[in-house]
DNA sequence: TTATTATTTCGATAATTCTGGAAATATCGT
DNA sequence: ACGATATTTCCAGAATTATCGAAATAATAA
């Protein structure tokens, strides 16, 4: 995860229909949600929604698996989790927040 | 911090430069950089680095206080941490990556 | 006051992103 | 094949963001 990749990530999810959509994922669980069930909870058109989804896609934030007319997303979490990580290691004090983070003690 | 707080920030850090820029100030220390300092550093206009400064002080995630004729900028942390937290908390999977962080075990 | 340095604001253009209707594609059931 | 459902692609317009030179502002020094 480099400085470029990270910026691509942060920016796609810095667009609160995206940023909304990646948690709507996640709080499904494993099974993820349809891009029509996506649609039902953000109330926007399906070619907005198709747009977004795949910015999500494409940075590697979101998976998609085909069954049969539906198209299931999940989020990916070992990306998210090393983008975290940069925010982490790369963004913030070497002084953790008391009680949430460990680093290094 | 709410979806929308959360998506402001991480979109001024979707951007390579102030995404440079802001990790440039975390590296330089307690201290912080000067404008002209991030400017040396980003090699680009003063007056483009001036606008991509403003997004991010707007955004909450850069301080600023004049030093005379320099304007010294520094990060906030705390809002860094509190950006991290709601990844971690509402977009990240509750099975932590191993050996990275710890919740709930 | 004039000069010098540091930075912002103005103003304009280029580039990108967002949005969504309409048409196309994909899959399934009959 | 036909019809229905799910989703994408095409296309275009609106809105936003990025860029940066020139002029303006702020602070200091001589």
């Amino acid at each position: 995860m480099d400085v470029n990749h990270a910026a691509r990530c942060l920016e796609k999810l810095g667009n609160p229909t995206r940023l909304e959509a990646y948690r709507l994922l996640v709080q499904a669980g494993p099974e993820g949600l349809a891009v029509g069930e996506l649609q039902e909870h953000l109330d926007i058109p399906a070619s907005t929604l198709s747009h977004h989804m795949s910015h999500l896609v494409n940075a590697g934030l979101v998976q998609q698996t085909r069954e049969g007319r539906v198209l299931r997303c999940t989020p990916n979490y070992a990306l998210m989790e090393q983008l975290v990580g940069f925010l982490t290691e790369q963004c913030c004090s070497g002084v953790a927040a008391p009680s949430k983070t460990r680093k290094a003690g």
